[in-house]
DNA sequence: GGTAAAGAATTACAGGTGTAATCAATTTCG
DNA sequence: CGAAATTGATTACACCTGTAATTCTTTACC
């Protein structure tokens, strides 16, 4: 269930264009790196291997699809960072991130909005 | 710089407990796990090697510290998530985990504070 | 229908990881 | 002083990772 550093960024690819068939990955990743054809058909299959994606077989080639939106896959990487390095808490995330990084106008107001929704709800 | 799994769990209770010889970390590890004394052991010299931890003689033993305080290593950590999978912005992270974990009043009271905070510098 | 092209599966190989066991050096206890 | 115990260093070994090359299978063209 552990995706590595390459194989994500073949996800990150798949995520722009799936589905879609090995050789359309590889078209997607050469936009901004150059890896070896036989390198991404490798991680594909090693991430089918993993049930990170699948595919559906299409004639002699296979249709890659991932198994978690975007959207979940990064639900899942925040609360597993949160767990592990603040217990769980997400305010002190956001703390120590804003000691070191200025928040923008937008990040306020996202942030705001967030709260009022919170307050319209409970309380 | 990059420190696996189970070098992790070591370098937690090294925070923990340091400044502290190899049999400290090991004993505040088996509180825990149980992990063999030879593979703490290991662990904490691949640190050494890897740069994340350093340690000072004392006779026949090393007194090891982490290179990097909890604090630090959380900045680091998060950041580095936020980049790879939020483009650096921080609210879609609050906001995604909100909309499966409910916030709690607590956390709802930081952000509010550090929304004051920095309201009361910028504009 | 046989051969080339294309795709997937298998193999490769060095360096990292999990999990120790063995070796070597030093200290300490009898 | 010599044997035992302790501690770090070296070695072990299977599985994962990065990065492909080679082999096998199927399709498509001549």
């Amino acid at each position: 269930m552990d995706i590595s550093n390459s194989e994500f960024e073949v996800l990150q690819a798949l995520w722009r264009v799936h589905p879609a068939d090995a050789q359309t990955v590889v078209d997607e990743l050469n936009k901004e790196k150059s890896w070896h054809e036989k390198t991404v058909k490798t991680l594909l299959g090693r991430m089918v291997k993993k049930g990170a994606i699948e595919f559906e077989k299409n004639g002699r080639s296979y249709i890659y699809s991932p198994v978690l939106e975007v959207e979940a896959y990064q639900v899942q990487e925040s609360q597993s960072l949160i767990e592990r390095l603040f217990n769980g808490r997400i305010a002190p995330l956001v703390t120590g991130f804003a000691k070191n990084k200025n928040l923008s106008k937008q990040d306020i107001d996202e942030l705001k909005n967030l709260i009022d929704n919170w307050e319209q709800k409970n309380d």
